[in-house]
DNA sequence: CATTCAACTTCAGATAGATGAAGTTAGCGA
DNA sequence: TCGCTAACTTCATCTATCTGAAGTTGAATG
């Protein structure tokens, strides 16, 4: 069962606001909307105002693309406890991509002014903005490694050894669907690369269940 | 003729250190070291410690990753009065991408020590830098979009008319070999891309120079 | 001025991955 | 318990792009 929820205490575990005295954590609780949502609601448009970072209590969204044709491409997929749209946030321009959730969640917002009066105000708090920012860049620059250098045998791989410590990237509604929305490719495509990769022995999988046998092979294969 | 030259008034024409005050230009003009370096020397490696946050004076340089058999993507070309590695030198962690030269260049190495204590001790400058992360996060959301939603023509397409503000994007050193690696395709592709863009009447080109003939119609094909 | 060489272009053949169709599975509501 | 449906798998075919080879150009060098 779930527990009982607090909101203060809730924060203090996210990236942003970990490390806050509680004072600063109620106060950004005061100002926190609540934004309970079912599977499948889109939460904003790329091009939109921005209107404040987002919070997941629980569930799963999906930071996504669009090109003309409406084909897909998943830039993030996030679960519990993960924060996103701070960018829009934080320069004052509109969402850089569209949002979506891909279960049924639970979600909040923080306006955008509270947000940058804590920039303004607390040095720390810039400080740790800056260190989120910083791994953000670092995680981008690693899914264009990921997209231009490797095969997507190769990118399944990776992902299959990410999902052992995010567990935001599997559970309900992340779909084949959404994972090769992700990766930049078709979920036959998946379908033959997790069939190759067993076919090696590195994993083993069901339609359900994807089971990682042999790491070592798996994270050579995954060239890591 | 290039102007005789002051640190100082460099740096202000950055974009980490416009608007700060003259006394602090001076005390980071005192500890930027000089580098001046030739075409193609390799500056520093993915996983080397950070050593600094580097400023182009003038000159050419690749941002690039390498996979194991050696082929290469190019995150970013930039020229003058560009930064480049600040993260690192922000989060304390290792350099993220190798750095190449393209043509001679004069570079600065501005140490990692005082870039933090600038951050930690001045407010708006940690302000500044947060500006600065939240665009890069945009600009690789927008490399990311260009590499997996678009065919390699209307990839060359938006390149060309991101050419027109940004002068980085050619000029010694920028072949096209480095387009292809930063456009994740081959020159051979691109020439043909080049060819179909003529074709359409949007484009003139011989070897050595692009000519935009009908702007709205590359916009139009480029998908903007 | 002749030579050299890197950059560029063109083309033919090869291929990773996309596409579309058909069949399978299993969770869920009636 | 029985369909219904969405998710998944498999397979045959198609295509954008890569690869390798050959030829061209022009800037730089002696």
């Amino acid at each position: 069962m779930r527990q009982p929820f607090s909101v203060v205490n809730y924060l203090g575990q996210l990236g942003y606001f970990a490390g806050q005295p509680p004072a600063t954590l109620e106060r950004i609780a005061e100002t926190a909307i609540p934004k309970p949502t079912e599977a499948g609601e889109t939460l904003f448009l790329e091009g939109d105002p921005c209107v404040g970072l987002w919070m997941i209590e629980y569930g799963r969204v999906k930071i996504y693309k669009l090109n003309p044709q409406g084909q897909e491409h998943i830039l993030r997929i996030l679960g519990d406890n993960e924060t996103f749209n701070e960018i829009g946030a934080l320069d004052g321009g509109a969402n850089p991509a569209n949002a979506a959730t891909l279960s049924d969640s639970m979600l909040w917002v923080l306006p955008t002014q509270t947000f940058r009066e804590l920039i303004l105000k607390d040095n720390a708090f810039a400080a740790r903005v800056i260190q989120m920012l910083a791994r953000r860049v670092r995680g981008l620059v690693s899914q264009i490694e990921d997209l231009t250098l490797y095969s997507v045998t190769v990118r399944v791989a990776r992902l299959l050894l990410k999902q052992v410590d995010d567990p935001a990237l599997s559970g309900t509604g992340v779909t084949r669907a959404a994972l090769a929305a992700h990766l930049a490719t078709t979920p036959q495509t998946i379908s033959t690369a997790l069939r190759e990769l067993e076919t090696t022995g590195a994993i083993r999988f069901d339609r359900h269940h994807i089971q990682i046998v042999d790491e070592a092979l798996l994270r050579s294969i995954a060239m890591l």
